[in-house]
RNA sequence: GGCGACAUAGCCAAGUGGUAAGGCAGAGGACUGCAAAUCCUUUAUCCCCGGUUCAAAUCCGGGUGUCGCCUCCA
């Protein structure tokens, strides 16, 4: 079995075979740090996430890098209106970013490299495409030569006439091309500003990540990935500068995730209809929010609502529940003295539906499919554990279907909490007490008492059990 | 103007040639002290028109509608 995925370049599902055997390196672009992020862009890292979580569970040595970008014109003004200094300010929201990513289940890059972190890199490569005439120097700015580089616009399959033609923005009156786009910007007054062959000045935006894609990935990486709206011109001109320098493909497969809309509108921060994350996790458990985004297939557009966020809410109890049965059933399970041919079967069974779960997601990692196989495991699962005789090793195996997947998409994980523990199993036993009694009106009170805290109590055959709302 | 994506039940959403997965919501039933959880039953002229084919949600042509990119944006 292979593995497919879609590549922008192509614009077709092709087999994923790494540059370097099982090796496989992954970058995506990552938020430029001036605000909290916006679901939409949760979207992006939620789904690279997963992404690079499966290549890991196939066997696949991955490495994983996304940057922060900390150096550009929204930094510097977002800076100066609130009065900090640039690097103050990517401090904050690089925090904020780490806290809110863990949140949704997102697990830390394996390098998080920064743009002012990786000045000399760049000034490197920008010299590198200097030398090789693919940029020009007007007074402190540098620019890329689109001219020099024949398939600029191969990635977004616009022809150049075309992206001219288009253009909505006053033309530059420095730049020998209108696609020509900036290296290197000359520094104003007030703005930070590095040492460099032609004079002080900052990075442009794309070529941080050709710089640090190389360096941390090689000259040609296996994926690299982004929302939509980076194919042109940020990911177009990465490409361009990248291939410029070294000659060789600069990636092998691109790949791009659908909009997350609002209102059937893209959500942005220029449109100022976002959601931050930050914002929406105080009202909503934010691996619904990851559940939701995975519920659908990555490259589609999905429409935000709070009434799907409450549908996704459902159905991730639904899986949640399962697996709390099956966790639950083990603390009181006996081994079984013998193997029934019962339990062969459902052996056999659960192998059927992790084979299901790796094509659905061997197929440009179709989420949305494989989830459908956990919700079909969750109902066989919950007929089987009405039976009077259960296997110990059919619910122990279950489980570990369930939790080995969850670790995947990132649902499943266990929380403890002995102190809340020992409150609420107290509680449990007085009510066990009421209800010998049949005293309904205090088991009940205490079931209220107990709702109250956010804990739901259920009389299950294999005895009391609870969950937190 | 150029390029592109999407249109499947009340809602969300898979499925790219063989006769419509899954979830949410609703209705009815089972179980329960009552609940909760769970199970069973129940709901689709696959946007429209034409074509190809033994066979089309799926391929081709033409419409309609929605959205996006061509500017910083995930």
């Amino acid at each position: 079995m292979t593995i497919r995925v879609y590549n922008t370049m192509t614009r077709k599902k092709e087999e994923f075979v790494p540059v370097n055997d099982n090796k496989v390196g992954i970058y995506v672009c990552g938020p430029t740090v001036y605000d909290y992020f916006h679901i939409g862009n949760a979207r992006i890292f939620i789904v690279f996430d997963v992404v690079r979580r499966y290549l890991k569970w196939r066997g696949y040595e991955v490495t994983y890098v996304q940057n922060f970008t900390d150096i550009d014109d929204k930094m510097i003004k977002r800076a100066q209106e609130l009065g900090i200094t640039v690097s103050e300010l990517a401090e904050r929201f690089i925090a904020a970013y780490r806290e809110d990513a863990a949140a949704l289940g997102i697990e830390e890059a394996d390098v998080h490299p920064r743009a002012t972190e990786h000045i000399p890199e760049i000034i490197k490569l920008i010299e590198t495409l200097m030398e090789k005439k693919m940029a020009y120097n007007v007074d402190g700015n540098v620019y890329f030569d689109t001219q020099a580089y024949a398939q600029y616009g191969g990635l977004s399959q616009q022809p150049l006439e075309e992206l001219v033609a288009g253009a909505r923005v006053e033309v530059d009156e420095q730049k020998k091309h209108p696609l020509d786009f900036a290296l290197w910007k000359k520094q104003k007054p007030g703005e930070p500003a590095w040492e460099s062959p032609w004079g002080l000045g900052r990075p442009g935006w794309h070529i941080e990540c050709s710089a640090m894609s190389m360096k941390y990935l090689g000259e040609t990486v296996d994926i690299h990935a982004g929302g939509p709206d980076l194919v042109f011109p940020h990911h177009e001109n990465e490409k361009a500068q990248s291939e410029g320098a070294t000659g060789k493909p600069f990636v092998k497969y691109w790949l791009h995730a659908g909009y997350l809309n609002i209102n059937k509108q893209k959500m942005s921060k220029s449109l100022g209809n976002f959601l931050t994350v930050r914002e929406l996790r105080q009202k909503i458990d934010p691996l619904v929010i990851r559940f939701f985004m995975l519920s659908a297939h990555y490259r589609n557009p999905i429409n935000y609502a709070p009434e799907l966020l409450q549908q996704a809410q459902s159905g991730l109890e639904r899986l949640n529940n399962v697996v709390y049965n099956l966790r639950h059933l083990l603390t009181t399970l006996p081994p079984e003295k013998v193997q029934t041919a019962e339990t062969e079967e459902k052996l056999q069974a659960l192998q059927t539906y992790k084979e299901r779960f790796i094509t659905a997601m061997d197929d440009d990692f179709n989420t949305a499919d494989a989830i459908s196989v956990l919700f079909d495991l969750a109902r066989e699962t919950n007929t089987y554990l009405k039976k009077k005789e259960l296997s110990k090793i059919v619910i122990e195996k279950t489980l570990q279907f369930f939790e080995d997947v969850g670790a995947i998409l990132g649902f499943f994980t266990e929380k403890e909490d002995n102190e809340l523990d020992e409150k609420i199993n107290a509680m449990i036993a007085k009510r066990q007490e009421a209800r010998a009694k049949k005293d309904w009106a205090t088991a009940d009170a205490i079931r209220d008492e107990l709702l109250a805290m956010g804990i739901i109590l259920e009389d299950t055959p294999q005895g009391v059990r609870w969950r937190k709302k």
